[in-house]
DNA sequence: GTTCATTACGTTATGTTATAACATAATGAA
DNA sequence: TTCATTATGTTATAACATAACGTAATGAAC
């Protein structure tokens, strides 16, 4: 079950809600409940092969080399498009920078929402 | 009814759900409804005095001078105490690397999760 | 001072996201 | 064969959020 849920997200270059993911397995697996996908979704995201993105309720797969590092994502808000980007250094810094007041961080969620390369274009300049 | 919320909001060093708040809120306005809620939380959070915190689902008040910047939320997984740090030089940091890609950035989500200093304190050395 | 636009809020219903609690089946090690 | 483990099914419900429509208060324009 976690290989179809994978694959479903891996399909679309943008975030899909688990509702969204148990619609496109209901053909295959037409009994399929929350349940079901939410506990694959839990599997695929503690071993980084999945994100879940926090702005969107919404399942991503990791396109990146190495799943095991915090991310960033860019999500547009045009045409969904989410891209993952590994940034050590900001991710580094901002744990640093947390430190400064005595917080140990454990997870980092960035979520960066704009306009992506081509929706930006299609905008007309002022 | 926004005074009322960002009261309520205000109270607490943690995030509070719109449930919560109703919860609060039902005391002194018995028939409060969901959409009343959202409603004022939809306006303090566009004007900055109020910040939704994605990966809770929940608000909380704008605790810093200046309301109208992108801020970092550092989020306690132990006593769920939220705390709000400006950072523009890490904002432009994340918008920079962005800007690489051509994605035009608009709104920062970033929320750091571990322990505060004080509950990072209570857990025993290794 | 009546008209009318605006704003805020109430009411009802529903849509969306997520989990609890318990049952069943498949797998493989002892 | 027994039993522990893991995965999945089933039912129900909790938690989060919005749609659609109605009503009341406010204040500017005439």
């Amino acid at each position: 079950m976690q290989t179809e849920v994978l694959a479903v997200l891996a399909a679309k270059d943008c975030a899909l809600s688990a509702y969204d993911v148990i619609k496109q397995l209901r053909s295959s697996y037409p009994q399929i409940a929350p349940t079901t996908v939410y506990r694959a979704l839990a599997a695929l995201t503690e071993r980084g092969q999945a994100h879940r993105l926090e702005s969107q309720n919404a399942f991503v797969a990791c396109n990146c080399d190495r799943p095991d590092h915090a991310a960033i994502f860019s999500v547009c808000t045009d045409c969904g498009a989410v891209d993952e980007s590994p940034a050590p250094a900001i991710v580094a810094d901002l744990s640093d920078l947390m430190k400064e007041t005595g917080f140990a961080a454990t997870r980092h969620v960035i979520e960066i929402h704009g306009l992506c390369a081509s929706c930006d274009a299609d905008v007309p300049p002022l």
